[in-house]
DNA sequence: TTTTATATTAACAAATTGTGAAGTCAAATC
DNA sequence: GATTTGACTTCACAATTTGTTAATATAAAA
């Protein structure tokens, strides 16, 4: 069988739903993992990573809102698409998961084939703009997935932080990152670092990297050009 | 209200729900367009390049399905989000239409604001998150993503408040800004600052910039004119 | 001319960022 | 299990930039 290479994660209490999910989300192609409450969906999702979770809004230990807020807080999961999958059908809740951080709201009763077609229009439309984009300006590249940088030919090793510094103000050189969206782009929404923790990090990036090309914008942020 | 700078067409024949839909999008603060059969929604993606349309299905002249496969078929809209709107709500057509490429199906009867909510989600996920608007003034530009502004292809190094003045002024070349209204809207409601500081932030701005770009008018305010 | 509002300049105060050293913690190594 | 290593953070203080004021000069209106 020809897998996607895409991980989904279902958390439902009910068994038979999971089953029948998950065996339709396996014809498609994909790499299905299971939880039956929320604890365990949390547990699976660190371990395992996947590229797209479904919750179960009412599931035992935590509810699916609980699972996609803590999940969503954290800078790892910032861009894994969230698909709540509810007997609840009404508006406010509707409205609430979609802000809560879902990337779509399905209710139960639903066909196992348009939940597939939704899951596919996610990847689909998410896979246009490859988050492990190689980033190439001039003679820097970034490249996420090796984990690497170069520099004139050289290798340049970067920790995570700074290297996810780096990546985020070079995705789009010349744009001003303002201090709050450094911290909640990298170090994610609820982390809580004294002010300097940036500074000290872009001073080993510029240290590390050997060129002038994190500038300073007093008052509002920096930006990276060459 | 500040707009977010997203631009979305809503296509469907009954007038009703044109209105309803339109009222709550620029509540929320889109600009919004509207057609009410495919030929003419075609026309005006076309000329007005949206963000997102949403398509009702059952139109006259085109249906919905019609117009999104035409418009899938360009490489301009490749990146167009496209949302269902329809009162089918059988499978085949929701799956059939999630194929053609559209990046949510939405039944009707719909509550607008889970339809707004679902808009926002979109945006959301596809990283169009608004960004401020470039002004371009002859051979002046400013750019307050980049916070960046050209003279004459030369770079000019602006301080934030004088920025802010800068931005204040030239988003409305002509229109005179009360001394009052510029403390408003640049140094903010409460702040108490003494009448000179204005002034000498318009020296610095006029210093800098090299032109002669921001008019006094007497006993009034400002205003910015080339 | 007199009055009033703005321009200019320099000095000062405040806010922001840079830097080196040191501490904390967890993972890797011995 | 002890030790080492390295990533991350914090701190204190230096360096820098920005914002404000005050004093004086200038220009426009009355």
């Amino acid at each position: 069988m020809l897998t996607k290479g895409k991980k989904i994660l279902i958390a439902d209490d009910e068994a038979d739903i999971l089953e029948i999910i998950q065996y339709n989300l396996v014809k498609e192609g994909y790499d299905v993992i299971t939880a039956k409450d929320g604890d365990e969906a949390l547990l699976k999702a660190k371990n395992n990573k996947p590229d797209l979770i479904i919750l179960d809004i009412m599931m035992p230990k935590k509810t699916g809102d609980e699972v996609c807020e803590i999940l969503r807080s954290q800078p790892a999961f910032k861009n894994t698409l969230i698909v709540f999958l509810t007997a609840l059908n009404d508006e406010s809740s509707h409205i609430k998961g979609l802000e809560t951080g879902a990337d779509d709201y399905v209710s139960k009763p639903v066909s196992p084939k348009v939940l597939v077609s939704r899951v596919n229009a996610l990847f689909r439309r998410v896979n246009m703009e490859p988050e492990g984009k190689v980033l190439k300006i001039e003679n820097l590249t970034i490249d996420p997935d090796k984990f690497e940088v170069v520099v004139e030919d050289k290798d340049v090793t970067l920790a995570k932080k700074e290297f996810e510094l780096l990546y985020l103000l070079a995705s789009r050189p010349g744009r001003v990152f303002l201090r709050n969206e450094i911290l909640n782009q990298v170090w994610g929404n609820d982390v809580i670092v004294g002010d300097r923790t940036i500074d000290v990090h872009i001073r080993k990036v510029r240290q590390k990297l050997g060129l002038d090309c994190i500038t300073t914008v007093k008052g509002v942020g920096y930006k990276f050009s060459l």
